[in-house]
DNA sequence: CCTAGAATAT
DNA sequence: AATATTCTAG
């Protein structure tokens, strides 16, 4: 049991986590309808082009917004039947996890809380209590997330010319839209050195009390896996419908805040700050705190952090 | 046996 | 390029 804490590091939890905004639209395209469900879908290979007709009426089926992408797991399509039945609950592959700005965002404020020494895929997960998140699908995010941070280090000093290749600009984009905190550092080169700063050693030490006690269980992940399979079909039930957002933001996202427990699956969640958020979008104040990012020269680039939404914004 | 991490494949 | 999946190590 460890019993040392700074006291302080949860108390901003409230603010820094889940804001209501960034909590709600968060279940993105998981998942797509039945028909994926239906069949199992070989997807031949590359070819894959025709425009079929837009899914007539879709249940309850999340669609990804507005965007157009269509054929996630080639609805449609060849199919056929495989197999004579529709007893899809096995052998089905869920569609690919799309990790949005919020998403990410999410990720980091989970990692952030957790400190480097917690932040493991599970853990993560757990945190971030989205629905249909799996480990792999953290741990992967979480191996692309290090080495951006990596790449983050070697710069620093040296010339201006931050961005090495083009597909850094790429990455540069989405994790860009998360404030890095500042761990993650991982000092060791230390060439170059910190350059600024300090940033301080804070490595995390503080214990995380989890706030998602519980789990731990020796759940198997088979169990897991067939549940989550299962909540696909019963995710029909979430409660839909736009929050709210007149403005412009018409997002069909699906949302869903709190987890619903699954049956022999439990999902603690997190103090949900019912009380007051605080908006902490991107706080100005970034740049020369953390790892200094610009330290001196500021990437070009700027900061033009802003959470652009995939609502066709622009 | 389960988890994290890196490597590899799609 | 971005994720998923696989393999290996702890």
């Amino acid at each position: 049991m460890r019993e040392e804490e700074e006291g302080s590091w949860f108390a901003r939890w409230e603010e820094e986590l889940p804001s209501p905004e960034e909590l709600m639209p968060l279940s993105q395209t998981l998942i797509t309808p039945d028909l994926a469900l239906a069949f199992d879908i070989p997807t031949p290979s590359s070819s894959n082009h025709h425009q079929h007709q837009q899914q007539h009426h879709h249940h309850n089926s999340n669609l990804q917004t507005d965007l157009d992408s269509s054929d996630l797991n080639g609805s449609g399509g060849a199919g056929a039947g495989a197999g004579g039945g529709d007893e899809p609950a096995r052998t089905l592959k869920r569609p690919r996890l799309v990790w949005t700005p919020q998403l990410h965002k999410r990720f980091v404020d989970a990692v952030a809380h957790l400190g480097i020494k917690n932040a493991v895929p599970k853990t993560i997960m757990q945190l971030m209590s989205v629905d249909g998140l799996t480990r792999e699908n953290v741990a992967s995010h979480l191996q692309k997330y290090r080495l951006y941070l990596k790449r983050m280090q070697g710069l620093g000093s040296s010339s201006s010319g931050a961005s090495c290749s083009p597909a850094d600009a790429a990455t540069d984009q989405l994790f860009a839209s998360a404030p890095i905190p500042h761990h993650f550092l991982r000092g060791g080169g230390g060439g170059g050195g910190g350059g600024g700063g300090g940033t301080g050693p804070a490595e995390a030490t503080f214990v995380p009390f989890v706030p998602v006690a519980a789990l731990q269980h020796h759940q198997q992940m088979v169990a897991a896996a067939q549940q989550q399979q299962q909540f696909y079909h019963h995710r029909q039930q979430q409660q839909i419908g736009h929050f709210g957002s007149p403005v412009g933001f018409d997002h069909g996202f699906l949302t869903r805040g709190q987890p619903q427990l699954q049956p022999g699956m439990h999902r603690m969640v997190p103090p949900v700050p019912a009380a007051s958020y605080v908006d902490d979008l991107e706080e100005g104040s970034r740049g020369g705190g953390g790892s200094g990012s610009g330290s001196g020269g500021g990437s070009g680039a700027g900061r033009r952090v802003l959470t652009l939404f995939p609502t066709g914004e622009d």
